[in-house]
RNA sequence: GGCGCGAUAGCUCAGCUGGUUAGAGCGUCGGAUUCAUAAUCCGGAGGUCGAGAGUUCAAGUCUCUCUCGCGCUACCA
């Protein structure tokens, strides 16, 4: 196994558009924390980075709709995400910004490196521009109809009530979002970062020098490389973001996804002066933490930025999380279908370690994972209070009682209590080799794992029994309760540091380091402690149940809010002209099978009257195609042929539309002939 | 439809390159105990390892097919 004499970690940039989420923090920055907190307690050169992603087009088009301008976002945001963070004991050596001065130089810089080294080819494409705002749009500020289900509202890369992805040149009746005028097709030039390139190297770096990382990460990568990759934009029109340091490039600023990653080095720039050491020397390992949503971006196009540069070291591992659920469903911004870490700190003053305990406890690393307050309540009761709260209780209560609170000389130990100190640094290998290899419920487990050697250690050995004709053996036993609290402090300190802090005040002592972890005599006798206090409280079914039932408000606002989605407005008037070139014609099913190799297109054969005709319809997710088989449904017949997936399709079958997307066939009330005219 | 990941006790999860009666925590049931926030300790019950077929002396672990969940992707006149 490699050898490293430092460790750089990166943990996914926020971005700054929304407060952060427990969903964010189990996935990214719970298992980085501890990573990181466990690397400084064995002494390691350790930097960890992280900031605010500041630009990009969302935060442009949220400051748009509540008036103000960008900045005003995103500074909101990075102060609610910055002191939530630090509530929650996420230690990071510095949390930065991507609207930074130096990050604005260092990925400034980045970009014109790689062009002065001809590392990106340049292509120009027609794009809309809005001629009264004077600039080039995003595909986010293009409205217009989706040429799939006719909603008027649709934007340039996504049509939200079909779900279809779209490109901005699809939209019928394009407009601009900023000003509503009919924007123009203009050309504009772009630059690529030609991940093909790449490929090759790419492919061996990580399908053969890295099957170690976790199967999800591993197996999506695979996937990607599979595919074939192909050149990547990195700039864009827009006024928000880093320029496009090159002659001719106004107006353009750097892709967001370009700029972000470029960000952990800006970071690491602002917080040391030798932060090359921990980007371009092969002596460091580079992990980056984040959700499966990054994967692409952090073993992909990030490494192959970084390699095309030249100079700077790759990520030794990537350790994406899967997904954390709410109570049943996907954790929403948009929704409020979550817990926020600023509320929860509000909310659960001094339980930063409860939420830390949890969401390691059930973090999503193999699979998306729920939470559900009841499991948080549970685990708090069961296992925070009754199993670690109570045992390190025990054993300073005792010891106040019977020693007046000084660490009792030991005398001779007994074997069972050599057995049982003996299990510690067993416990300990098992912790690091699992914190090594990003395994932190496991880990979490082990460091569980001694107060529960602590209980069984106290039920065995009985001292409040012995204490009446064996004060001596009493002395014995409480000596080593207190040393196994005192590892207890250790291990625990990289998943609860707050909890470890109060054990350390308790015993008083100031620090112990990760290497004294399984010493038997970790307090020496005489030693004097503190006044025992309650690590944890219990959680109160009122408690939790004033969460669900704030979630449940959020759910039925969103219920409300739902039908009272304003119908389309009206379309414009057409005329009766108009109206009647359009053909639509009663008609009967015959067939109906489901295109292959597609999910929602229907084959049907349909008697018009007129003739007997094929048409493709999207309705499969819908309509079972046997359903449909000798039911009348209304057909446009005269709208032009069009092919679709190679079968062509005379005509269109009418479907009624709902909010959410749903589709309902029209066909007559009463049986009428095929082919007859709607009027 | 293609690709990736997942499916193991009521719940949350371990089970590495196939090998004795499939494990842990929580919950549950029974017992012990009282130093401790009725917390703790011991013991029991509980699984045809998503379904089916195959390879093998031997499969949760390999192969194929299918089902379901999540994600990426294509399609939606």
């Amino acid at each position: 196994m490699k050898q490293f004499k430092r460790h750089l970690v990166t943990s996914a940039l926020p971005y700054a558009n929304g407060p952060v989420h427990i969903g964010h923090l189990a996935g990214v920055y719970i298992p980085s924390d501890i990573y990181v907190r466990y690397l400084r307690l064995r002494g390691e050169d350790v930097v960890s980075v992280c900031g605010s992603d500041e630009h990009g087009v969302p935060i442009t088009i949220k400051a748009r709709a509540e008036g103000v301008s960008p900045q005003d976002i995103v500074d909101k945001y990075h102060n609610i995400i910055k002191s939530a963070f630090e509530g929650l004991g996420i230690k990071f050596d510095i949390y930065s910004r991507t609207t930074s001065p130096v990050h604005y130089k260092t990925a400034s810089d980045f970009f014109r490196a790689l062009y002065d080294k001809g590392e990106f080819t340049e292509d120009v494409s027609m794009q809309y521009y809005d001629t009264q705002a004077g600039q080039f749009l995003a595909d986010r500020y293009i409205t217009g109809t989706c040429p799939h289900c006719r909603n008027e509202r649709a934007y340039g890369d996504q049509c939200e009530k079909c779900g279809s992805t779209l490109a901005a040149t699809d939209l019928i009746n394009p407009r601009s979002a900023i000003t509503g005028s009919v924007p123009e097709m203009r050309e504009t030039k772009h630059w690529y970062l030609p991940l093909d390139r790449h490929e090759a190297f790419l492919k061996k770096w990580i399908l053969e020098d890295h099957k170690e990382w976790k199967a999800n990460v591993y197996g999506q990568c695979k996937s990607w490389l599979d595919l074939g990759l192909q050149p990547r934009a990195v700039s864009r029109d827009l006024d928000w973001g880093i320029p496009v340091p090159v002659e001719g490039a106004e107006g353009k600023v750097l892709y967001v996804w370009f700029d972000a990653p470029i960000g952990y080095i800006s970071a690491t720039k602002e917080l040391t002066p030798e932060w090359e050491k921990y980007w371009k020397s092969e002596e460091t390992k580079m992990v980056h933490f984040i959700g499966k949503d990054n994967i692409v971006f952090h073993c992909i196009v990030f490494p192959a930025m970084l390699r095309a540069h030249g100079g700077y070291i790759l990520p030794e591992n990537v350790p994406a999380n899967e997904f954390l659920n709410l109570e049943g469903d996907k954790i929403s911004t948009s929704r409020n279908w979550a817990v926020w870490l600023h509320e929860y700190l509000a909310e659960f003053p001094g339980k930063q370690d409860v939420m830390r305990y949890v969401l390691c406890a059930n973090a999503p690393e193999t699979k998306d994972n729920d939470f559900t307050w009841k499991d948080f309540q549970a685990r708090n009761n069961n296992e925070l209070v009754a199993v670690l709260g109570n045992f390190v209780n025990r054993a300073l209560v005792l010891t106040k009682k019977y020693f007046d609170g000084m660490t009792p000389q030991p005398g001779a130990l007994t074997d069972y209590d050599r057995d049982t100190l003996a299990e510690i640094p067993a416990l300990k290998r098992s912790l690091e080799e699992n914190l090594e290899n990003y395994r932190f419920r496991e880990a979490l487990k082990d460091a569980m794992g001694i107060a529960r050697l602590g209980n069984k250690y106290l039920a065995d050995t009985e001292p409040w029994k012995v204490i009446k004709e064996d004060p001596a053996r009493v002395a014995a036993i409480l000596n080593v309760s207190l040393q196994i609290t005192a590892n207890l402090a250790i291990a625990i300190e990289p998943f609860m540091p707050f909890t470890a802090a109060k054990i350390l005040k308790m015993i008083a002592v100031e620090n112990f380091g990760w290497d004294r972890l399984g010493e038997s005599a970790l307090l020496p006798a005489g030693h004097a402690i503190g006044e025992p206090e309650l690590l944890f409280e219990k959680i109160e079914d009122a408690q939790v149940d004033a969460q669900v039932a704030k979630l449940e408000a959020a759910r039925a606002a969103n219920a409300a809010a739902q039908p009272q989605k304003p119908a389309e407005p009206q379309k414009q008037s057409v005329s009766f002209d108009d109206f009647s070139r359009m053909d639509i014609r009663v008609s009967t099913v015959l067939a109906a099978e489901r295109v292959p190799k597609t999910k929602k297109l229907l084959k049907l054969t349909v008697d018009t009257g007129i003739d007997t005709r094929q048409i493709v319809s999207g309705i499969a997710e819908f309509y079972e195609p046997e359903a449909l088989v000798g039911r009348q449904v209304m057909v446009l017949v005269n709208l032009e042929p069009r092919e679709l997936k190679g079968i062509l399709s005379q005509g269109m079958i009418l479907m009624g539309e709902d909010a959410a997307g749903k589709l309902t066939l029209l066909a007559p009330v009463e049986k009428a002939a095929n082919g007859s005219q709607v009027k």
